[in-house]
DNA sequence: CCAACGTACATGATGCGTCATCTATTTCAA
DNA sequence: TTGAAATAGATGACGCATCATGTACGTTGG
């Protein structure tokens, strides 16, 4: 009850387009994993980070605040994984709570397969469309907006 | 196989802060309508383009095209949306393949009271952590990289 | 010491999105 | 005109994401 302050035209505009390309983008990049190597984007997103572990292996809140995922979704997506192979789970004896996510030789070898394919599509739809400043640009603006999505970031 | 050309350090973190500002400001929103007016993200989209219309009443196909979606989620979609009362599904006299959607009276209250809150959240989380600059610099951006993604857009 | 509280993780339900596939109708060309 | 192809739409299966909740273990203050 009020009057609300609507977006102008211009806004409008900016808004459709990036709802529009960031749908899209995510789309393409997601249908050329799956049908190149048989991952999701956020398959890859987890084994980057277990790749880069000491001994591929990571405690799943460590791999959860890298990811900046909920916990329940990594829970689930975890058990998908494992399920497929790429990852296993194995007790942590310090905290008996607690767990280890491990890369599977498979998984290994699924994320060597994917990552020349996905940075090149990467590089493709994104960055070969934008100059250097544009990039520059847009990491500034993601950077302001998750300053005001989440005061207490950094 | 072949030596795959990498992203650099500014391009890694440019791409990890787009990613990072996509998921969370688009779950921000969705939480805000849906704990604020029961609506997702998707709902709001396509009651927004119903209303637009003559009669709040579009063909599917045009809906998907506006949206931009594919056919079989907006199908599904709408099926969601009618069992909660806030479209219905009409037969097509002219083409008998076809069908309309028609906004109900419980889907023009929907949109009415959630339109407010959701600019409002648009206006406060997005457009007030930028300058005009940066929004006419992000409408660019998404511009070049759709075209890059759909040659044949126009 | 132990009760209260916090932390690590799992699970079930449900909505969302894609793919593959199916049906019905229209269109178009030989 | 008729058969092939294109178009409009629905549906089932399955992976993904969130919310609510549950369980087990650690931590801490009295």
């Amino acid at each position: 009850m009020s009057d609300t302050r609507w977006l102008d035209d211009d806004q409008q505009r900016a808004w459709r387009s990036y709802l529009r390309m960031q749908t899209r983008l995510t789309a393409a990049l997601n249908r050329q994993l799956q049908t190149d190597s048989g991952l999701s984007l956020a398959d890859y997103e987890v084994l980057v980070y277990l790749t880069d572990a000491p001994d591929g292996r990571l405690r799943p809140y460590e791999l959860q605040h890298a990811l900046d995922w909920e916990q329940s979704r990594l829970s689930h997506h975890l058990s998908r994984m494992q399920r497929r192979g790429l990852v296993e789970r194995q007790d942590c004896p310090e905290d008996r709570r607690g767990a280890f996510v491990v890369l599977t030789p498979a998984g290994r070898e699924a994320i060597t397969n994917a990552a020349p394919g996905h940075v090149e599509a990467v590089r493709d739809l994104f960055f070969d469309a934008l100059t250097p400043e544009q990039v520059a640009a847009l990491r500034q603006v993601a950077t302001q907006v998750l300053a005001r999505l989440d005061p207490a970031s950094e």
